[in-house]
DNA sequence: CTAAATTGAGCAATCGATTGCGCAAGTTAC
DNA sequence: GTAACTTGCGCAATCGATTGCTCAATTTAG
């Protein structure tokens, strides 16, 4: 009674036809006339009908959800993608299901397997941090779920992926505190080779040369990029016999870190060093001076990453051919970095 | 054959037996022998058998999925809340699907029958600021999927809702702000009278009576409480004769706000204007001087929230009583209003 | 040594929606 | 007036895992 879950047979029952037909009327399918059309809606809505998707989805054999595996969802930026993932997914009634890994490599790995069990049509993915071994993702792919990568993706897998021109973002940021008189310019970098942060160490190194300016590895901080991390790199770089006068951050919690170091020791900001992050998090033009960073398009990288899902699954049978989008970063000027 | 997927009948049939055995043997059932189990367990192995849980879910009727519904992931308090039941849902094998309304009403009602076809056994949800017609989810409640509300709740429906005590909260931050010397104390509210904003509003007008202050509606300040409207408020608070000296904000953002224009403004924080907001915001204690807040235990709403579920779902014959669990809120003292 | 109990596994139905095939009644064509 | 369609709908299988009921083969009991 409670459990007020009617079916088709229970519409079926009521009007003395069959489930068939209940089926194909509720489908609109032509063979059905007006007459019984208009019957079979009027008593599911009697009867509160509710189409039972899992039934569906066993017998088609796709589920109709989409799963995204993010480090982390409380990030702006991992939100963002997310929103522009759903953005186009559920115009195309498509589903998501988000899960963290909290850049755990177990966790990523039980939630692709989580996932598949869940029979998703297809994973689009961040790495966590921690992971170096794909064998999770290539088992899905295997089973014929297409898997897109954003962000933090692999260029060795044969998978396609989203990513901002990390290069270039970080590129044009050093090129900017060059531009605003830097010369002695800081990096902070991850300790782990993923791709974006070696990226963003390349761009850094390529814009110093091309200026004109040494590259000198003791101003290139490795860590976790956090705002623990930024702040002891911060403490680290003011002890040298020639602190940075620029800092260029491969996040933007680092870059965070870093300024209220420089304000704890009465060190002007812009004035004295001047600041650029990366990712464009909304605590970023809160703080005082706000900070310049780079904007990822996240949500476009989600728009992006979704439009690729639903190519792929609709050529499922043609030969399959990688892409790789690349968006174009933005350097967003406030007032950390200019004099 | 890319299609790797395997079912136990491909199973039973490497190892001629039934698919019956294959399913006894895998959930380790006491009538089948060691020999069998071990002999599936290695032929599931070899042909990557995963388990498809859309057809046990069809059969059991539960998918073990829960959905969630909040108005938006990329707040901290949101996505940490749902970090919380993802805790406690997980470590009992299930899985959540999360869901964004980002306060918008008809979207609320879509993502409601979305889970329903998606046959979630149950929903947590914190409503749209828009809702104000509940329907939808009494729908889904007579059809046996239990609703948990948390946060945003509506005490006139029969569910178990799990809040923080906004009065109290509210209370408390108000009543530092007298302590601190405040005499002319401004409140942001919501213009919608969504019950925690009600609370906040009476926490803070019964400490103000209560600490012998007069409460005048001049200084409360209906908005939305975004990042603009604190700004927006603090500026036409400015043009009052006689301006506040303390300002506790029913939002972090709008608190935020009320800061930039103060600073904008010459006006020295806390020393002539003391501030305090609500939510514990990662960027509330990143701010120059940094805000203080009204920690309202986030993870723990979500595990409470998740737990309730749980209880729930497993006392689904048993009379149904909702329950209502009330987290303290703490006052999280920083620069922003101390003298 | 036989009856009773236990062990190991197969048969077939079930969950709810979908769909190819078939069939009867009604239409149209020539 | 009959062959050829068309219309409207039912039958039964299917998707994959689960489970109550059976039943044969062993084992144990007495």
């Amino acid at each position: 009674m409670k459990k007020g879950k009617s079916t088709i047979h229970d519409i079926a029952e009521k009007l003395n036809i069959t489930a068939s037909t209940v089926s194909r009327a509720l489908n609109n399918h032509p063979r059905i006339s007006v007459a019984t059309k208009k019957a079979v809606q009027k008593a599911a809505e009697i009867l509160h009908y509710q189409p039972n998707h899992i039934a569906a989805s066993l017998r088609s054999g796709k589920s109709n959800i989409i799963g995204i595996i993010v480090p982390s969802i409380d990030r702006t930026f991992f939100s963002t993608v997310v929103r522009g993932i759903e953005e186009i997914a559920n115009a195309s009634r498509y589903n998501v299901m988000i899960c963290q890994t909290h850049d755990n490599y177990e966790k990523e790995v039980a939630t692709v397997n989580a996932l598949l069990n869940a029979q998703v049509d297809g994973i689009i993915v961040s790495f966590a941090k921690e992971t170096t071994n794909f064998d999770h993702f290539l088992k899905a792919k295997e089973k014929g779920v297409p898997i897109i990568m954003f962000d933090r993706t692999n260029d060795e897998l044969e998978m396609s992926q989203v990513v901002v021109d990390d290069f270039l973002g970080a590129y044009k940021a050093t090129e900017h505190l060059i531009q605003q008189g830097c010369t002695r310019i800081s990096h902070f970098t991850n300790v782990r080779k993923i791709n974006i942060y070696k990226e963003r160490l390349r761009g850094y190194k390529e814009a110093l040369i091309g200026n004109g300016l040494p590259y000198d590895e003791d101003y290139v901080v490795e860590g976790n990029l956090q705002l623990e991390d930024g702040r002891e790199a911060m403490k680290k770089l003011l002890l040298m016999p020639h602190p940075p006068d620029g800092i260029f951050s491969a996040s933007a919690y680092g870059i965070m870190g870093a300024l209220q170091v420089l304000k704890e020791h009465g060190i002007k900001v812009p004035e004295e060093v001047k600041l650029v992050g990366f990712s464009n998090e909304p605590f970023t033009y809160l703080t005082e001076p706000s900070l310049s960073t780079i904007e990822q398009h996240s949500m476009r990288m989600g728009n992006a990453a979704a439009e690729i899902f639903l190519e792929e699954i609709s050529n499922k049978d043609k030969k399959f051919i990688p892409q790789k989008i690349v968006l174009k970063p933005e350097l967003i000027i406030r007032k950390s970095s200019v004099r």
